[in-house]
RNA sequence: GCCCGGGUGGCGAAAUCGGUAGACGCAUGGGACUUAAAAUCCCUUGGGGAGCGAUCCCCGUGCAGGUUCGAAUCCUGCCCCGGGCACCA
């Protein structure tokens, strides 16, 4: 059609951003809903590069959703916000020896342009950022509320030092046990007192809540295997001065088996046991674990290395006296820092016996297996009165018969550690304590909020070991907000992923500075009615939000206590099979795309690369598929534009109806590939079909089928049409009739002992007796048949028969 | 090492309560239109074989077995790739 114009997405989208903009389409309601949807993603870091493709195929993939879902007529909030506080802008600033303060709001304007240009259904009334004294002030206040609520608590924990910076270096900063900075200098690690949250205390609820929630299933087992529980017995092996020595074991069947134990360096009684010829030798090797980074210290397939205290303990099962060894395969902060060793049936159990000539004693045997030997399919040997006793019913028997002298009782042990909130850092929110001489911390109070992260020049650590805030007296030195006496402010900031653990609070009612969140906002709002996400955040993110959650809740805070009723994971995209990082070089940026094609066109395509929820290997080889198709739909709704109205062909309907079904199931279980595929078979049939199809009855319900996909162009094409609202607000799903998606007649195959032998077509609901019957008249068929008594046949309704001979 | 995913044409992928493998798209090759090119449109394309031809036969979903009338799909044992955890007792 020569008045056709051609399709020019960079007009096509600046004009319907800017209608969305003038007539406020993606602006909710936020006050009187009446089917409030509230579509998360992950607000981004807004890192100086800007948005990769990354971040778009994640967007695109929820903002389609999104719109789905406003098309579908609820009242959707889309938000978007950032996450700019942290240890990666705060490199980068270093890098560059700009205050982040200063860097960030350009990132920010940076990402926001790039944000609007693929044409996200965003709310910006509602955009936040975490590093936004109003923001961060909320944040605070959370914290105060963990304190008063005793979530919140001191305690002494290792972290990196570098004796190079005198400075606290974070675990990415550690290369092999060197400073990032300093690549002859090794890391140690320190002791500093930190601020931790009580998530241990919710450690049931976070695991058993799992099986309410509709989440992917691989972010279940990522979150399931995080928590770590592990059901066992606690051990007591008694030394001949009294003490008690508890060892936590998942295998009480093999305590005949235990032929020393092992102490964590860490653990307090290894001063206590250690005899004075031991001594001088047990406090070297403490020292050298010390001396350790903490990254090195917990990498696994070290070779073993321990040092024997002098001292013995009796083997409760046995009553023999055993060994006692320190070593560091044994960590402090697991079970009770202390293990019974069994290195007959324990991996790195045999392999330090081996190494230290300990004894090995075999007490399970299992078919057709050499030491050391882990399985739990075996029956007990060397045990006494259990010999012959199966593992796993052993287990039970044994913590019984200790128990009954006090040396035993049944134990669960969680991989979850305690949150430890604080970061020796300048780029973060200030935790919000004063420390005085006589009160101790106290938190600020609630109406001195914020405490203001004071803009600095000098936030580079330095040689002094103090950190930088500290340096500034008059933000350092505040008054005691008990006793008024001169107190010192607490200089550690707190986590991002403090800030991000309530950032979803905080959308409905960012324009509330006197609450962290409205309650009836919060009433009509949350929890969040769908989360799409990437599964890097599985744990920690999603962790810690969920335990913020649950905190608030039982604090009055909140109504609910699992904030994401309904998440679904991402796949990611890579670039030739890696992971796109900077240091690859491999990052792909979409702005050369948005500027080539168009955002409709790189959306569809980020989406038809793959399954969403399986992600990708970027390439741009296939771009050109999605234009023709966009072209071909902007050329059909032109040409509908001026035909007349007319019922369509038969075969045409059909299609349409089964396109309607087929889009509206995969776009809600976000199968956006096959969504796309469906639409293109329809108007390849409506294009063959020519102008008898090509009526504006086959194009409306394909542009609001598409809309999600490619809003731009559906927004301009719902104007070609004649609708003066935006599509968004004004068109309806389309509905489908299942009497309409199929066809009379069906094409079954004909199959002769399982192998497919012919096709026959038969009016839809034949019985089996006439498909057979014509199956048997057909040709090919009987050339396989070939006088056989067929034995048997299987009928598929409208699909297949098989006849067996 | 353990826990999740996943291996299907030249490429990205469809099809899994077992039922016509390869939809859709890219890229091929051929043709139409054009002075020519671009764009567009039509046809072709898993491998091998038979036939002038409409067609027909054999093989084929990582490998080896198994269950079944029938397996990409279920079971057993391997191999490879990606992700997570990693001395967690």
């Amino acid at each position: 059609m020569s008045d056709t114009p051609s399709y020019d997405p960079q007009a096509v989208e600046a004009a319907a951003q800017r209608r969305w903009d003038e007539r406020h389409v993606n602006e909710p309601d936020l006050g009187r809903p009446r089917r409030p949807f509230y579509n998360l993603m992950m607000f981004p870091y807004p890192s100086a590069e800007g948005l990769h493709v990354g971040n778009m195929f994640a967007f695109t993939g929820a903002d389609i959703y999104g719109r789905f879902k406003r098309l579908q007529g609820f009242d959707v909030f889309e938000p978007m916000g950032f996450d700019a506080f942290g240890i990666h802008s705060e490199n980068f600033a270093l890098s560059v020896g700009t205050n982040p303060a200063k860097l960030i709001p350009q990132n920010i304007d940076a990402f926001r342009r790039q944000l609007k240009r693929f044409g996200g259904m965003f709310d910006w009334r509602h955009e936040l950022s975490t590093t936004d004294p109003r923001y961060y002030k909320w944040t605070q206040w959370i914290f105060l509320q963990l304190l008063k609520a005793g979530l919140a608590f001191r305690k002494k924990a290792a972290v990196n030092w570098c004796p190079k910076d005198k400075s606290v270096i974070a675990n990415e900063q550690v290369i092999n046990g060197y400073c990032e900075r300093h690549p002859d200098t090794k890391v140690e690690q320190r002791f500093l007192e930190q601020w931790f949250f009580a998530i241990t205390r919710y450690t049931e609820r976070l695991l058993g809540n799992l099986e309410r929630l509709d989440w992917s299933s691989s972010t279940l087992t990522l979150q399931r295997n995080w928590i770590g529980k592990s059901e066992g017995a606690e051990l007591i092996f008694e030394t001949p001065g009294g003490e008690r020595i508890g060892v936590f074991t998942t295998r009480p069947d093999t305590v005949f088996g235990a032929t020393y134990l092992v102490l964590a360096p860490e653990h307090p009684l290894v001063e206590t046991l250690t005899t004075q010829e031991q001594r001088a030798a047990v406090r070297e090797y403490q020292r050298a674990a010390q001396s350790q980074d903490i990254v090195s210290r917990r990498v696994g397939d070290r070779t073993k290395t321990g040092v024997f205290t002098g001292a013995y303990a009796r083997n409760p099962a046995t009553g023999e006296a055993i060994p006692i060894w320190t070593a560091d395969y044994v960590l402090m902060e697991y079970g009770t820092g202390a293990i019974m060793a069994v290195p007959a049936h324990d991996r790195r159990d045999f392999e330090f016996a081996t190494a230290f000539g300990l004894p090995i004693r075999q007490v399970v045997r299992v078919e057709g297996e050499t030491l050391p030997s882990v399985s739990e399919d075996g029956v007990l040997v060397n045990s006494a009165a259990f010999d012959g006793v199966p593992c796993r019913e052993a287990q039970g028997q044994i913590v019984a018969w200790l128990a009954e002298r006090g040396l035993a009782s049944s134990r669960v042990q969680y991989r979850l550690h305690d949150w430890c909130i604080s970061r020796q850092r300048y780029w973060g929110p200030p935790i919000p304590i004063i420390y005085c001489d006589r009160c101790g911390p106290v938190g600020v109070p609630e109406q001195d909020l914020p405490v203001e992260l004071p803009l600095i020049e000098d936030f580079r650590p330095d040689d002094s070991g103090v950190s930088p805030l500290a340096r500034h007296k008059e933000w350092y030195y505040a008054a005691c907000p008990q006793c008024g006496a001169q107190g010192r402010r607490e200089t550690d900031v707190s986590d991002t992923f403090l800030d991000s653990s309530w950032y979803f609070l905080r959308y409905p009612s960012t324009e509330f500075d006197d609450r962290p969140f409205d309650q009836a906002r919060t009433r009509t709002w949350l929890p969040v009615t769908t989360y799409i996400g990437g599964n890097e955040h599985a744990v920690l993110h999603l962790m810690y939000s969920r335990f913020i959650t649950m905190a608030l809740k039982d604090l009055g805070h909140l109504a609910f206590e699992e904030p994401y009723v309904k998440f679904r994971a991402h796949g990611m995209i890579v670039k030739d099979g890696a992971k796109m990082s900077k240091s690859r070089g491999n990052v792909v940026v979409p702005d050369e795309y948005l500027q080539k094609w168009g955002a409709d066109t790189f959306r569809m395509y980020l989406m038809f690369l793959g399954p969403f929820q399986e992600g990708g290997d970027f390439r741009d080889t296939g771009i050109i598929g999605i234009r023709r198709f966009l072209d071909k739909v902007w050329a059909c709704a032109h040409e509908a534009a001026g035909a007349g109205t007319r019922q369509l062909p038969p075969p045409v309907q059909r299609k349409l109806h089964q396109t309607i079904k087929k889009v509206s199931a995969d776009t809600e279980s976000l199968d956006y590939n096959t969504a796309i595929a469906a639409m293109m078979e329809y108007i390849n049939l409506v294009r063959e079909a020519g102008p008898v199809a090509t009526t504006r009855g086959a194009t409306e319900p394909l542009l609001i089928l598409l809309a999600p996909y490619a809003p731009h162009l559906c927004e301009a094409l719902w104007e070609r049409l004649g609708h003066k609202d935006s599509i968004f607000a004004s068109a309806r799903w389309p509905a489908f009739d299942e009497r309409l998606t199929t066809a009379e007649e069906v094409e079954i195959a004909v199959q002769v002992n399982g192998k497919l032998r012919g096709r026959i077509t038969v009016p839809r609901g034949s019985t089996e007796a006439q498909v057979v019957a014509r199956a048997l008249a057909e040709e090919g068929v009987r050339k396989f048949v070939d006088g056989n008594a067929v034995k048997k046949t299987v009928y598929v309704q409208d699909r297949l028969v098989n006849l067996v001979v």
